[in-house]
DNA sequence: TGTACATCAGTGAACGCGCGTTCACTGATGTAC
DNA sequence: TGTACATCAGTGAACGCGCGTTCACTGATGTAC
């Protein structure tokens, strides 16, 4: 019975399960016994649950950053223009879509666990994923300064922060949304087109005049 | 042993932990404990962990909804002039501060659960929300119609979901966000300052350029 | 005014259940001499 | 080429634990006659 896929199907299983309940109400029975592994199978072989976790991000995560550092580091090296603001955001887009080699459904369920790792308050994952990945997010927030000189640091920080909220919310709950605007609206949207709307929607934001000082 | 304040020390204790952990992960034992209450005190007040995770939602989000209401309303009976975008938003916020008395920090655990109550896949919970605050929200929804009369119906639709998440998702982790700006920049920020960068963002984010069509 | 009963907040202990994890084990494959 | 041993993926059953919920009970207060 030894099956060399062991592991891939219980990091497809997991993944799709935690997209769609979350870390806590998913379990290692109900992961195991929808991949037709073994329920000491996921112990074995990634040590704990907790571990398991990581490893689904880090499935995606890496190859995501590797390939976001990548560009950045190429448009620096070779002296180009500085990219506008909705440049990076559809950076950020491309790259998503490309990692996932354009499955529409494995990218939504990217989204809906980026929106659970800064929603879920798992103390672990926001330490794994800084470690591994805050490099690469402080060198886009570089080149989003690049993009709007004019803004206060304290001013970019936040709006980064709401446009980041914008995107993981409304991705991480896309398939509901799909469905209200199927009912309500009687129209057939797309994951695609939701993401080209997101990308005015928060470089307008970014851009905002901005307010008399508040603090 | 009669002690009059034993429902409201759970409420307290309950919305507190909820806020901080999520519901899957805050047990009973803990509730009760804090608030110094018997175990069995939970199922005997509100039936079950269900009924008071409502209940602690049905408490600060009846009398939200109701004041929202009521401003929306006088404003169509009295026959004023239709709110702009900025006095929408800006009606949320004094609204929930109102609400809360000044009480900062109640004000944070309660945009806190709001994110939850998005984020975490509870389905009781949406249909709960759904039923008894839905006409609310449909309300507010229309008066943002009324603002933005130029946008067709499903860009504005999708541009709520924008301004929802950017407010849901930067004010749920709010603590965590105050503690790197504390850190990183040195700068000290409050809550009400926050809320004043966000409502020229989603403002200037819901009239942005409608793009190309991309369904 | 006194007695009997009903109501209600609160209690303590126990219930069964599903959870993550562990452990001794199997059986196939690779490696050394 | 044959034998002994090591490695490794995978298994099945059991472990203790914390969970939400239940239940018989207490004791104080209110109500009816």
């Amino acid at each position: 019975m030894s099956n060399p896929n062991t592991i891939d199907r219980i990091l497809d299983v997991a993944e799709a399960l935690f997209a769609e309940k979350g870390f806590t109400e998913t379990s290692l029975r109900t992961i195991t016994s929808k991949a037709g592994v073994n329920l000491a199978a996921v112990n074995y072989h990634f040590g704990s649950k907790t571990q398991l976790v990581h490893a689904v991000f880090a499935r995606t995560l890496t190859p995501f950053c590797d390939a976001l550092e990548k560009r950045l580091i190429a448009n620096v090296r070779d002296g180009d223009e500085a990219f506008s603001v909705e440049e990076l955001f559809e950076m950020l887009v491309e790259t998503a879509v490309e990692v996932h080699g354009g499955d529409t459904g494995r990218f939504s369920t990217f989204m809906q666990l980026l929106g659970l790792a800064y929603t879920q308050v798992q103390s672990h994952l926001r330490t794994f994923l800084g470690e591994r990945y805050g490099s690469v997010f402080q060198r886009f927030v570089v080149h989003l300064k690049m993009a709007a000189p004019d803004l206060p640091p304290q001013e970019l920080f936040w709006r980064i922060h709401f446009s980041l909220g914008a995107a993981v919310f409304t991705l991480s709950s896309y398939d509901t949304l799909k469905g209200i605007m199927n009912n309500d609206y009687n129209m057939n949207i797309t994951l695609a087109g939701t993401v080209k709307r997101l990308v005015p929607f928060m470089s307008a934001g970014i851009r905002a005049e901005v307010p008399a000082k508040v603090d």
